[in-house]
DNA sequence: TGCTAAAGTGAATATTTATTCGCTTATATT
DNA sequence: AATATAAGCGAATAAATATTCACTTTAGCA
């Protein structure tokens, strides 16, 4: 073999999209803007990505899985559950305030045409992590024993609201904002 | 005078247009589809919209007041607080949830190039009545003292989520289900 | 009822955008 | 160092899409 694909470039090109999207939506993106974005040719996308279909859907791939193994970083299901799901809460609210981006992207994807039914598929599956946390927390009586999808889809309903709300404000998201947003997210939840 | 526009089309093409985009996203219609959906000629959609962009711009502030003013329906203020807000939340509730269509559309419409910064502006005018809403809920200490913005992120992100998730779950809404879902956001608003 | 101005039409055109391709450059392997 | 092979390039092409336009139909008004 002699040159071989490069992998930051890949990365270029995922960052360069993502960027794109969060400023103009999935509409309003060319593969020329995303060559340009990534400081290279239009047809070198083509040696990594068949077609933008299949860059798009690897990159909602992509950025689902980061998403979701960044938020158990640190966790130690041996402390208690308050304690970890706060971890958890504020792992995910971090990642998601520092990549906005990612998080305007995965959103505008899920009504696109771009992504198929089997990247939807995996996407789902990787929840099944934030599942098994509500149901330790309804174990331990800490929790309501309410159906759990509903328990997650107020977690991160309320989550993702406040990232773009942080974001549109420009009220910048201070300590003591983030303490009584998760205050009030741990009200809702708690039995 | 002669032939006048009708008022019907242009409703014709808003249906068309929020149905398509729903299922397809922003990025995957094109005017042809809008008029082939709404049962009319291309150039006919230029006789009541100089653009694409104008005529997204128009269905996205249709949508904003519509979405508000069925909010407030048979809301009474000397009726007590929590009755009163559970019957809004109940209005926006029903309403996205039969015209989960128009809230797809505009979610999509958020981080699009097709809104105008004046467009913007103006839905975040009409959210007026919601803060005033959540500040009578403080004055009577029913609600926590934090900031509105905040309780308001709160509020709508379950909802839109909740949405979201049984749309997309095919998990009916069942009277208790809402029920819990309300409990779930009255305990996190209440003082 | 006939006239007229505007709505309505959809094929033709203009524009935008995805994709290809002949070429150049870089780098693993010998 | 020579070579072969794939990456990288960006102008050229093909495809998709917005917009226009010459024409037909419709409805208000005399």
């Amino acid at each position: 073999m002699v040159k071989l694909k490069d992998d930051k470039k890949v990365t270029q090109i995922f960052q360069a999209t993502v960027k794109l999207v969060a400023r103009k939506g999935l509409s309003g993106i060319t593969m020329g803007d995303i060559s340009k974005e990534a400081g290279i040719a239009t047809g070198t996308l083509y040696v990594y990505f068949k077609s933008k279909d299949e860059l798009i859907n690897a990159l909602f791939a992509a950025c689902r899985e980061n998403s979701v193994q960044v938020s158990f970083k640190g966790y130690q299901p041996n402390r208690p559950f308050k304690l970890g799901f706060r971890q958890i809460w504020l792992n995910i609210l971090r990642y998601k305030l520092q990549n906005f981006e990612e998080t305007v992207f995965l959103e505008q994807c899920y009504h696109s045409p771009f992504i198929t039914a089997a990247t939807r598929e995996k996407a789902l599956q990787l929840a099944a992590p934030f599942y098994e946390l509500m149901k330790r927390g309804q174990q331990e009586q800490l929790v309501k024993s309410v159906d759990s999808g509903l328990l997650l889809t107020f977690v991160m309903g309320t989550m993702n609201e406040l990232i773009r709300q942080t974001h549109y404000s420009g009220i910048p998201l201070s300590r003591s904002r983030i303490n009584t947003a998760f205050d009030l997210c741990w009200d809702a939840l708690k039995a």
